[in-house]
DNA sequence: GAATTAAAAATTGTATGCAATATGCAATCA
DNA sequence: TGATTGCATATTGCATACAATTTTTAATTC
């Protein structure tokens, strides 16, 4: 049966303004604490507020959002504090998706990661930032793929979407990125030989690192003094060329 | 500063209608599947469309309602796959939990999960299930609290509020609610050693086991032969007295 | 010039209206 | 009798209106 013959999907404008303002939040379109105000984004997307109220309450549910009565709403900070909060469940999630990816992953999923990791390690080797976390975000992706769990991705998903929107100006350093880049091995190795509790581990340690990372960042007040677009990934923080 | 002095709290009609309507799903009020017309709220809770409207929006986003297009709103169903894709996640959630409880509990906190242990175990003695499972459920929460972690927390407890939807007709066995004590006996020893580890190890069983437990009262067919309203818990299954 | 007050403007929360879509029922046809 | 069609009714999605609250601006006072 072709395409055509099946139901037409429908997109409420709920849903439309909703995933789009979701979007530009986590790619950091609004930074931290920035008020959106009704009327503006009203009119940026040409939409009514009715709509655009019920995206702003899905998202503050979320957690992007902070909303108190009367008073707009306002893109969630990320203070250190929430770090701590966020990583370790993060971490717990992604070693569970560790281990049910190596009860579950194909041999052929198992061979993508295996491919995205040895492009990924190229990229570092020629010090190539923006393709390298490109390549490390697409191995998590698939991790979570692989381990055939809806909820469990949702519950992931929603909760980096609130890290990406941090915003940095340094780079990690070298002895980091090397670091990384030998948990990715030791995380191809554990799915190799499908060794979910080895997994779980290395995935837990590598969040940790990440989180020491992310830290570091914010302490040293890079968040403020940001001015352009910057995306947290892995192992490395990118910044985009202007 | 009495609490006179302090700013005094706003709640808007969105924010309570919200948490009604989700504090009436987990509660069963509204049999899974069933429908939820806009204009039969409305009224039942005294407000316009709007408010109404945005909670059904967030309720969806937590998991708690089905919306489509042109469809209204109905109650979320659970299945076997849906219970196996939710308590792995819980499990993680709650190991954790177990492991920061470890490290953060105070010895306040700790004697009065003893107490309610104590109690508890009374209670399943003399054979009194309702009293039992109010218990139950309060330990889990003060080792949630004890984790001091929020997102962790919130995420827990979306999770399990679409679990307490489901009924069933049939109580747990004696043998299975043996278990459920001893491994609670278990989990306040590693509390009380602190030893995270261990207690997550615990966590994870506990969570096997219930999750077999929900899984077989479905595979009964015990949802649809529900009549009344009834609340799982950990290591039982409670229908009230009529 | 700083602090205070009042007024104007902007924003937010909720109610209501209108059009589009879905559902239910009755009539008609094969 | 079952299937199909047409119409009426109900429900949903979104836009708009109104009132309440907050913020900004201007005027006044010390």
């Amino acid at each position: 049966m072709s395409q055509l013959a099946g139901p037409i999907a429908r997109q409420s404008l709920h849903d439309a303004v909703t995933a789009r303002l979701r979007d530009m939040i986590v790619e950091g379109e609004y930074p931290p604490g920035s008020r959106l105000p009704e009327r503006v984004l009203c009119e940026t997307f040409g939409i009514s507020r009715t709509p655009l109220r019920e995206a702003l309450k899905v998202l503050a549910s979320e957690g992007l959002l902070e909303l108190a009565p009367n008073r707009g709403a306002r893109v969630a900070g990320l203070t250190a504090d929430d770090v701590d909060e966020l990583f370790p469940v993060m971490g717990a999630l992604e070693a569970l998706a560790g281990e049910l990816a190596c009860a579950r992953i194909t041999d052929t999923e198992l061979a993508e990661i295996r491919a995205l990791h040895y492009q990924m390690v190229l990229h570092h080797k020629r010090g190539e930032r923006p393709p390298y976390f490109d390549l490390n975000q697409q191995i998590h992706e698939k991790i979570l793929e692989a381990a055939r769990n809806p909820t469990l991705t949702a519950s992931y998903t929603n909760l980096s979407g609130r890290i990406r929107r941090a915003r940095y100006t340094a780079n990690i350093d070298a002895a980091r990125w090397a670091q990384a880049v030998a948990e990715h091995e030791e995380m191809l190795e554990a799915l190799d030989t499908r060794d979910g509790g080895r997994l779980a581990e290395i995935l837990k340690r590598h969040l940790r690192n990440k989180c020491e990372t992310v830290k570091a960042a914010l302490a040293a007040g890079a968040e403020e003094a940001a001015k352009d677009k910057m995306v947290i990934t892995d192992d490395k923080i990118f910044i985009p060329t202007p």
